[in-house]
DNA sequence: GTTATTTTTTTGTTAAAACATATAACATTT
DNA sequence: AAATGTTATATGTTTTAACAAAAAAATAAC
């Protein structure tokens, strides 16, 4: 469906504003299918993400600037979104001995067999979107985002 | 710059996945340059959406079912919304005589005021972005993310 | 070796989002 | 016209985000 058409535009918009509102709008569908998902587990889609930094880090433990570095949207309150994974036993968090300033984040067991669980539905709901592409379509979708953003 | 480096992405991600990390990315980044433009207006981006909604009616005046349908992320909150503008005079807000449960909204000229300050800049925003593409690009990336969303 | 500076994380406060529930007006049924 | 249902908006409560400022540890300066 048109973007016009989603919100109801009754006047044409010119082609840069048409992206700017397809962005924003599809970025919404995305988020909202995805905590559909994440729903029954109890957990948020940053703390979702989070969960997925620490897993990348393959034993090794994160402290809250590395976090934060790895996520999409940078939050001051890497702190209190941790807490949260805390009060679950997703991960574990320990001063680290070598820098105390510095808090050694690691995931829990139990917080990688939720990304076990999470990890089929995640990659169909990633197809999801991208099945209505062709393989050319989807690689020429990827770069042109990465050239509207330029930087 | 590629969404793997965004992220410090150590390992390759598949198509689907960047897209997705990129089109989440990317809204980020429009976002944010958007509030850097409206934070000397002291309006939200939301708040900024809805006056824009009201200009569109061109002096009818919408309920907060209009307003709420051409918004792009329909929000609960449509009435909080509306007082904070009303709190700033920008919009007034009257019960339809018509039918007592609806509620009429129409922005004030201090509001067209704001709107129209706002609009030189807001232009230059949108193009900001996609002058970074050619204009055959831009149309491909704005069909190519209606195809992507496919309903 | 004490004081200042910088880095890293935490906390406090205020504002906004999310979600469920409530109220009020209108419409329909009996 | 009373009861029931529906629609439109509002409110209460709980989470989450945003921003500033504080605290704690390490580093640098004197």
């Amino acid at each position: 469906m048109k973007i016009e058409d989603e919100i109801k535009s009754t006047i044409a918009l010119d082609i840069s504003k048409k992206i700017i509102l397809n962005v924003l709008y599809t970025q919404n569908v995305i988020i909202d299918n995805f905590n559909d998902i994440l729903k029954p587990y109890d957990i948020s889609g940053e703390q979702y993400n989070v969960l997925r930094i620490l897993r990348g880090q393959k034993g090794s433990p994160a402290n809250m600037f590395v976090i934060q570095e790895r996520m999409l949207a940078r939050t001051s309150n890497t702190t209190r979104l941790v807490d949260k994974l805390l009060l679950k036993n997703l991960v574990t968090r320990n001063v680290c001995p070598e820098n105390r300033r510095k808090i050694e984040v690691l995931i829990t067991q139990k917080g990688l067999d939720v990304l076990n669980e999470l990890d089929p539905k995640v990659i169909e709901h990633e197809e999801f979107f991208s099945n209505n592409l062709s393989s050319q379509e989807a690689e020429q979708l990827n770069s042109l985002l990465e050239k509207y953003r330029n930087k």
